[in-house]
DNA sequence: CGCTTATTTAGCTTGACAGCTAATTAAAGC
DNA sequence: GCTTTAATTAGCTGTCAAGCTAAATAAGCG
């Protein structure tokens, strides 16, 4: 969903988490060591991340690898650049997940 | 703040008056009569969008006319897209606000 | 198995947000 | 200046998000 999508990138860490992965995966520990929330509230903000679908988990011994999901920022972005378009205007917003 | 519009775009019935003004200006009422929502509801909704910059509000007579404002949409796709991108991530997401 | 490391879930508190109705401000017209 | 129409602000309630600490799960290792 577009909803969650936005309401994902509308938290600070969150969207510095997704700068952050746009270098490459990193696992959870790597991630929760950045910031000066407790590793749990950071554990939090990346399944809030996964159920919006931007990133992705990947168990890989004690570790989880996590990675952005480029394809649904692509969608959202497309999504806000339909807002721009004054062409027909019939449609409503797509809806750009999963 | 790059903050303010993500969380303003975050609700359905913002992103839906978004889409009714990309055809062009509305009324305050024009807008309200759209949703199942109580009056001043929408208009509250109003100003949550326009405390971030994506619509103005222009007062004519007793109505108020509100617009969208592409170039802060456009700014918010722009700082999504750059997510995307991997060339040097040295810097954070860029704010782009007013 | 029991221990260690890595990460998530549980449970709780606090603060923000969405919705409503009622009251208030703003501008025009009589 | 009072009334009407348009829109916002006040004040309230219920729900939901964010933060914490403590407990639980998962995987690997001796």
């Amino acid at each position: 969903m577009t909803n969650t999508v936005f309401s994902a990138l509308s938290h600070p860490l969150r969207r510095q988490v997704m700068t952050l992965l746009r270098k490459g995966p990193k696992t959870s520990g790597e991630l929760a060591e950045v910031f000066d929330a407790s590793w749990p509230t950071v554990s939090r903000h990346l399944a809030v991340l996964k159920d919006a679908d931007l990133i992705t988990a990947e168990r890989k011994g004690t570790s989880v690898i996590y990675r952005a999901n480029t394809s649904v920022i692509e969608d959202a972005a497309a999504a806000l650049l339909a807002l721009v378009g004054k062409d027909n205007g019939d449609d409503d917003m797509k809806e750009a997940a999963e």
